[in-house]
RNA sequence: GCUCGGAUGGUGGAAUGGUAGACACGAAGGACUUAAAAUCCUUUGGCCAUUGCGGCUGUGCGGGUUCAAGUCCCGCUCCGAGUACCA
C-alpha cells in the first residue's frame, strides 16, 4: 500500500472532528496544561505559510503534554476588530463584519487543513456582542476604580470618595497627576459636577487632555506603541502631536508591579529588557527651584543629583504649565512666535531636523544650593510628558544641555576631574567630582555614585526636593475616532459629564452607520448611527475602543466561553489559572503583551483572576521570510538567460512566481502559461535547465513570494507541511521560507511508512524487539522529550530520520517498538501516527495513548569507547569494558601500541579521564 | 547613540567546555530502467597524500583563561532586531 497522505489526512481529520477528540472540560482528577498562540487578525490575504510556523509549534506541545497524561486546554479565536477591514469598508461600502467573517471562514478552512488539536467550541471572536460585552465590563470596573498607591492595587473609587470627605486630598495615596489641593470641607462644598471632575483624575480608566498622537490620513489617535519614527505602523501615515480630550487608561500606576513582576515569568531575555525599556524606571529627585521675585518654585526631575553645581540654566518644554508663569512682559512675544513654530512642526520633522531651538522666557531662577541665578529658557528638546517638563540643565555632563548651551553661548562648567568639555559633554557616571562644594554641601574629590548619593540626602534634609522613581511608561490612550471596535458603555448625562452604563445593560451593540467615514462635522463615525443614544434620550460615547482592547483579556474568556453571567467563572478560573505557553511573535512585546499584563493585574486587585501574571512562559518564534525568485530577461527582447550566464547579457531582473520555479529551477511552460507576454519568451538555459536567482524579502504578494500551505498540503500533506516547518531551524529565529529541503522530510514519512508495508503486506509482526533496536528507540524517547521540553523541534525530526534509517538497516518488525515510535511522532505528524495506530491494532486514538519513558537501560552499552587525546588534539580511540575505573582506563591508554609514538619517550605530565569518555594526556 | 541578539561547508542548520560540521538539501559518481521519474549505494569543509589504510588546517578578526574553547573572558569588525531628545 501506498502512503497516500490526502485520504489518510482528511479521514482523520473528519474522525477528529466527528468524535470531538479534541474537546476539553475540566477535570480536576488531572493536572492541566493551557498552551495558548496569539490569536489572528484574520486579514483578506489569507495564511501564509508563516502563520503556522508558531501554531504547529504550540500544537506540538499540546500534544505532547496531553500524551503525558495533562488536561489540555489549546484553544483558537480571531482577532477580528481592525483597520483593515475598516479601511476596505472606506473604499468599498462592504460592511466590516462581512468582510471579516469571509476572512474568519478562510482561515478555518486554511487552519483545519494542517490538523491542529484546537478544542473549536471555545472559538471566540474579539467582534462578537457575547465576547465584548466582557471587554466593556472591565472599562466600567476601571472606570469605578482608582489606584491606591499605599496597598498598590486598584480599589472601588467609593473608597476614595470617602477619604476626601475625612481627610481632603493633601495626602491621599492616589496614583494621579493631579496638582489642586482641597480639604475635606472644601470637598464637601463641592457640587456633584465638581466632584466627578476631580474624580475623573483619580480614575483608572478616565477622560482626560493628554497630548496624543493624530493620524489625519487615519482620521484617529494611536497609541505609543502603534507610532514609529513619527509614522503609523498600519499604513505608514505621518502622525502628528496634539492635545485632545480622550479616554485613557492609567497603565502607569502600574509600572512598578508591571516591572518587578518579569522576575516571575520565563520570557525571553531579550522581550523582558524591551519590556523594561518601554516601562523605563529611573530613579532619581525631584527639586524646588525657586523663580527670582516670584512666590512660584519649579520642579523639576533629575537622576544627575550630583551636577547641582554645574547648572547654568533651566529649561521648560513648550507645553509645560510653567510656562505663562515665567514669562515676562518683553519675552512675550518671542515665546508666543517659538511655541507656534514647535506646534506646527509633526513630530516627524522635529526627529528628522534635531536642530537645537528654543527662546528665552525672561525670568531666572535660584540654584538652590549655589544661590546663584540662572535663566530659564524654553525648548522642545525637553518633553512635557516626561518627568515634570521642567529640567536643570547641566552642560558639562549632559549633550543636550551642551548642545544647547553652545547655541545661546551660556557657561559650561566642567564638575569631573579631568573631563575636557571644550568640545563635547562628558555625559559618563564616572570620575571625581570638583568644583561642588560650598557651605551647605561638599562633593568635591568623591566618586559620582556617592555625589549623587550625597547630594539626595541633602535634598531630602533641606527640604528643597525628595527622591523619586519616574517611569516612561505612560497611560495608554484608549479612544479611537472609528467605526470597527468596541463602543464604550458610556453616555453623556444631562450636565454633559460622562457617566458608564450598568452592568445589566451590557453589551452595547456597535450600531449600523451608513458610510464609515467621518461625519461631516468632524465626528467619528458613530456620529452617523441613527438613535444612538440611551432609552431616555442620552447621547452615547462616539469613539470605539483600540484594537488591544479586545485581545486584553481574551485568554481568560477562552476558559469559560459561553458563560453570560461572568467573564469567567470563578471554578474555571482556579482551574486553567493562567496560560502555561505563550506562542507568538515579539511584534506585541510593547502592546499587547503590556496591555493584556496590566489588565490582568486589574482584575487580580479585585480577586476575578487568581494569578497575578497571565502568560507564565512566552516562546517567540521567528518570521517567515520571502524567498524570491528571479528571471532575467536580455534588455529590449523576450529573451530570459540562466542566472550564471547573465554576466555576458545586459538584463532586468524580473520577479518570478515562486510557485512556477522548484529548486530554483524555472518550469519553462508554466512560465510561458503564467502571462501573456511570456507566452513566446525564449531562454538560454545552462545544461538544459533554467537557473533562477533569489533574494530574501518580506513575504508579499508584489514580490510573487506568498506560499500558502494548502499548495504545500496539497502537494506534500499537512504531516509534511507540519515536520518541514519544524525542521527549517529553530522557532525563535527569523528565517526565509525556501522548499528546497521538503523532499527530505516528504522521504522520511515515506520511509516510515514503508517499514509497515512492503507492497501491500502490513509486516509488522508481535517478534521480539532485538537489544539494538530497543537501543535506537530509546535514544530517540529520550532525545525527542528533551527536545520538546526545550522547543528544539528541528533536532528532533533529525533524530525521527536517524532511528527511522536504522530500524530498516536492521529490517526490525517489531510491534513493541512501532508502537512507542509511533506515539513518539504523534505530536509532530499526528495524521500518519494515527493510521499507523490504527493499523497496529488499536481502536482508540493515539491522542489517548501514554508517552513512553527512556529506560536507560537499553542504552548502555557493554564496552565504552575512549577517545585518547595529547595535549588537547584527539589521536585515536580505545575500547575497555563498561565500569572500567579510571586507573585502568589510564593505564589502558598508556600501554596502547599508538601511544608510544604521541610519547615518544617523554614521560606523560598530567592524565585527564573524563567522564564525556576522553582521556587527555599532557606531555 | 543606547539595549539585546547573531556570525560554523555550496545551502538550512547540529554540537551539557570534551573526536566540529549530526540531520537534511544540493552537487558528483554508480545501480536499476529503452528512457525519465521514483528508489537504492558511494563521495562530499579546505589543502596535501590517495601503489600507505594518513597528515596539515579549519567555527568573522586579534588576544586571554583551560589539560581541552564554536562554546568562557577582554578588545574589534560586520549583520539583524528593538528603541530613541526619557534629563
Amino acid at each position: 500500500m501506498e502512503y497516500n497522505y490526502k485520504e489518510i489526512e482528511q479521514r482523520w481529520q473528519k474522525y477528529w472532528r466527528e468524535n470531538n477528540i479534541y474537546k476539553t472540560e475540566i477535570d480536576t482528577s488531572r493536572p492541566k496544561f493551557y498552551v495558548l498562540d496569539m490569536f489572528p487578525y484574520p486579514s483578506g490575504a489569507g495564511l501564509h505559510v508563516g502563520h503556522p510556523l508558531g501554531y504547529i509549534a504550540s500544537d506540538i506541545y499540546s500534544r505532547y503534554k496531553r500524551l503525558q497524561g495533562f488536561n489540555v486546554l489549546h484553544p483558537m479565536g480571531y482577532d477580528a476588530y481592525g483597520l483593515p477591514a475598516e479601511q476596505y469598508a472606506i473604499q468599498t461600502g462592504q460592511h466590516p463584519e462581512v468582510t471579516t467573517n469571509e476572512n474568519i471562514n478562510r482561515y478555518r478552512q486554511q487552519l483545519d487543513k494542517i490538523g491542529f488539536c484546537y478544542d473549536w467550541s471555545r472559538e471566540i471572536r474579539t467582534c462578537d456582542p457575547k465576547y465584548y460585552k466582557w471587554t466593556q465590563w472591565a472599562f466600567i470596573k476601571m472606570f469605578k476604580s482608582y489606584y491606591d498607591t499605599a496597598e498598590d492595587k486598584a480599589r472601588p473609587i467609593e473608597e476614595l470618595v470617602k477619604y476626601f470627605e475625612a481627610n481632603g486630598n493633601a495626602d491621599v495615596p492616589a496614583h494621579s497627576s493631579y496638582s489642586e489641593v482641597f480639604t475635606a470641607q472644601e470637598w464637601k462644598a463641592m457640587t456633584q459636577v465638581e466632584k466627578n471632575d476631580v474624580l475623573m483624575n483619580y480614575r483608572i480608566a478616565y477622560l482626560g487632555n493628554t497630548m496624543v498622537n493624530w493620524c489625519p490620513q487615519l482620521g484617529t489617535v494611536l497609541a505609543n506603541d502603534e507610532v514609529s519614527e513619527g509614522v503609523s505602523i498600519r499604513g505608514g501615515y505621518p502622525v502628528e502631536q496634539k492635545v485632545m480630550y480622550q479616554w485613557c487608561l492609567r497603565v502607569s500606576a502600574y509600572a512598578g508591579r508591571l516591572l518587578r513582576d518579569l522576575e516571575n515569568i520565563e520570557w525571553s531575555d531579550s522581550i523582558k529588557e524591551t519590556q523594561r525599556n518601554w516601562i523605563g524606571y529611573s530613579e532619581g529627585a525631584e527639586m524646588f527651584f525657586k523663580i527670582v521675585d516670584k512666590d512660584e518654585y519649579l520642579k523639576i526631575f533629575t537622576t544627575r543629583a550630583d551636577t547641582i553645581f554645574g547648572v547654568t540654566f533651566m529649561v521648560l518644554a513648550p507645553e509645560s504649565e510653567y510656562v505663562a508663569t515665567v514669562v515676562t512682559e518683553a519675552q512675550k512675544e518671542a515665546v508666543e512666535k517659538y511655541i507656534d513654530e514647535v506646534k506646527h512642526k509633526t513630530e516627524r520633522e522635529r526627529l528628522i531636523e534635531k536642530k537645537v531651538s528654543g527662546v528665552f522666557s525672561g525670568s531666572y531662577a535660584v540654584n538652590p544650593v549655589t544661590g546663584k541665578n540662572i535663566p530659564i529658557y524654553i525648548s522642545d528638546y525637553v518633553l512635557a510628558g516626561y518627568g515634570t517638563g521642567a529640567i536643570m540643565a547641566v552642560p558639562a555632563h549632559d549633550s543636550r544641555d551642551y548642545a544647547f548651551a553652545k547655541h545661546f553661548s551660556l557657561p559650561v562648567v566642567p564638575l569631573i576631574e579631568g573631563a575636557d568639555v571644550s568640545e563635547e559633554s562628558f555625559d559618563a557616571k564616572e570620575g571625581k567630582m570638583i568644583n561642588s562644594s560650598n557651605e551647605l554641601l561638599q562633593l568635591d574629590g568623591l566618586d559620582v555614585k556617592e555625589a549623587i548619593a550625597k547630594t539626595k540626602r541633602y535634598i531630602k534634609e533641606a527640604g528643597i526636593g525628595k527622591v523619586k522613581v519616574n517611569y516612561r511608561l505612560r497611560d495608554a490612550i484608549f479612544s479611537r475616532q472609528r467605526y470597527w471596535g468596541e463602543p464604550f458603555p458610556v453616555y453623556l448625562d444631562d450636565n454633559g459629564q460622562p457617566q458608564v452604563l450598568e452592568e445589566s445593560q451590557l453589551p452595547l451593540e456597535l450600531p449600523e452607520v451608513d458610510k464609515f467615514l467621518p461625519t461631516e462635522s468632524g465626528e467619528p463615525p458613530l456620529g452617523r448611527a441613527k438613535n444612538w443614544k440611551t432609552p431616555d434620550g442620552h447621547p452615547y460615547e462616539l469613539c470605539t475602543m483600540p484594537g488591544f482592547a479586545g485581545s486584553s483579556a481574551y485568554y481568560l474568556r477562552y476558559m469559560d466561553p459561553h458563560n453570560d453571567n461572568a467573564l469567567v467563572s470563578r471554578e474555571a478560573d482556579e482551574y486553567w489559572r493562567n496560560v502555561d505557553l505563550y506562542v507568538g511573535g515579539t511584534e506585541h512585546a510593547t502592546g499587547h503583551l503590556i496591555y493584556s499584563r496590566f489588565w490582568n493585574k486589574f482584575l487580580y486587585d479585585y480577586g476575578y483572576v487568581c494569578e497575578p501574571e497571565p502568560f507564565k512562559k512566552l516562546i517567540n518564534q521567528g518570521m517567515i521570510q520571502g524567498r524570491s525568485n528571479f528571471v532575467y530577461r536580455i534588455k529590449n527582447t523576450n529573451k530570459f538567460v540562466s542566472l550564471n550566464l547573465k554576466k555576458d547579457y545586459d538584463v532586468t531582473p524580473i520577479h518570478v512566481d515562486v510557485n512556477i520555479v522548484s529548486n530554483d529551477i524555472l518550469d519553462i511552460d508554466k512560465f510561458r502559461a503564467w502571462r501573456p507576454e511570456f507566452n513566446d519568451a525564449e531562454f538560454i538555459l545552462e545544461n538544459g535547465k533554467y537557473v533562477c536567482g533569489y533574494a530574501i524579502e518580506k513575504m508579499s504578494k508584489s514580490m510573487f513570494n506568498v506560499v500558502n500551505p494548502d499548495d504545500i498540503v496539497e502537494r506534500y500533506g499537512a504531516d509534511t507541511l507540519r515536520l518541514y516547518e519544524m525542521f527549517l531551524g529553530p522557532i525563535e529565529q527569523s528565517k526565509p521560507w525556501d522548499t528546497n529541503g521538503i523532499d527530505g522530510v516528504n522521504r522520511f514519512l515515506k520511509k516510515l511508512w514503508g517499514l509497515f508495508y512492503k507492497g501491500d503486506d502490513f509486516v509488522i509482526t508481535d517478534d521480539k524487539a532485538t537489544a539494538e533496536a530497543l537501543k535506537s528507540l530509546h535514544k530517540l524517547i529520550k532525545k525527542v522529550t528533551f527536545d520538546i521540553e526545550h522547543f528544539s523541534y528541528n533536532t528532533s525530526v533529525s533524530a525521527f530520520m536517524i532511528c527511522v534509517n536504522e530500524l530498516a538497516a536492521m529490517k526490525c518488525t517489531s510491534k513493541e517498538i512501532y508502537e512507542s515510535l509511533v506515539v513518539l511522532l504523534a505530536p509532530f505528524a499526528p495524521h500518519i501516527a494515527e493510521e499507523l495506530w490504527n493499523k497496529l491494532g488499536h481502536d482508540t486514538t493515539v491522542c489517548d495513548a501514554k508517552w513512553p519513558e527512556c529506560n536507560e537501560a537499553y542504552l548502555v552499552e557493554s564496552t565504552v569507547k575512549y577517545v585518547v587525546s595529547f595535549n588537547g588534539k584527539a589521536r585515536f580511540n580505545i575500547e575497555v569494558p563498561n565500569g572500567t575505573s579510571k586507573e585502568e582506563v589510564e593505564k589502558a591508554a598508556l600501554t596502547n601500541q599508538a601511544a608510544a609514538k604521541w610519547i615518544e619517550g617523554k614521560t606523560p605530565k598530567k592524565v585527564i579521564v573524563v567522564p564525556n569518555k576522553i582521556v587527555n594526556i599532557v606531555i
